[in-house]
DNA sequence: CTTACTGCAAATCTTTTGCAACGTC
DNA sequence: GACGTTGCAAAAGATTTGCAGTAAG
């Protein structure tokens, strides 16, 4: 926790930009809900608790410094909000599986995805950087409640 | 393309929507930019040169209107607005390229994603209804002029 | 001390909604 | 004629921006 917390601060400050109290707590709070796939405004309801002076503008301006340096992958799920999540700790091969009737985002890791992306690459001549891969349903639970 | 708009009509019919000149220009300008992904402010562009009376509101309604009856896709392609494109003639696997430095979007059809999806279904008794595949990197054009 | 960063408020952009008028069936 | 549909304007929700004050290096 408190080494990659280091490492992003570094990071940071290897490009030039400043460690400030309000990056420290969102990074922070980033950390501590690695698993959820926060928006900007559950992200600022978080780190609010700890500093209520934090502005809703200054969380977006950090998830934007972040996500372009790499420390976070943005996410839209069609929710009508940005959602985010730490690049680092996940693999490339991780994709999300979201269940249409209660919202739920599972996490899942495959690689099979790799393969055809080669596939692609040779048949188009697109270079590929990045894709996402959403998966709507329903999962377990929902589908035991009906 | 007649015949396509004649069965859009009657999908519209069946479920007890009304036939109007609105939503018959929409569903034209639709069958006309086919392979476009356009977004409700670029579709109201295009309908308000056969009728200036016609309002944003009402492309935005209808186009909900259509996803929901199946006969469009929503996309999401990140740009801070909805897609769409007509979901019929494309088969369920089709998938979409984005060059990141150009904004192109190329489409492509596959058939390796059936089988990741039986696969995760077994793995996780996710019930899987929908997938989105989007591939981000550089198209064959803009590699070539860099 | 310099320059980046912050909080606030206002602006922007996409999408939705309320409502009275209108048009389809 | 009934009721779904439209256009407009206003509202809503997410995100961005201008600016004056603040603080990190």
């Amino acid at each position: 926790m408190q080494n990659k917390l280091n490492s992003y601060c570094k990071k940071l400050q290897a490009n030039a930009y400043k460690i400030t109290p309000q990056r420290q707590l969102i990074l922070k709070a980033l950390l501590d809900h690695a698993d959820e796939h926060l928006c900007a405004e559950e992200l600022h309801l978080i780190v609010k608790k700890e500093d209520p002076e934090i502005g809703l503008a200054t969380v977006y301006r950090t998830l934007e410094l972040l996500a372009g340096l790499g420390i976070l992958n943005k996410l839209d799920f069609g929710n009508g909000c940005a959602r985010y999540e730490l690049a680092e700790q996940q693999s490339h091969n991780h994709h999300h599986l979201i269940c249409v009737s209660c919202g739920r985002v599972i996490e899942f890791n495959d690689d099979l995805l790799e393969s055809l992306e080669t596939w692609i690459e040779k048949k188009t001549e697109f270079r590929i950087v990045d894709h996402q891969l959403i998966f709507y349903g329903y999962c377990k639970e929902c589908r035991h409640n009906q």
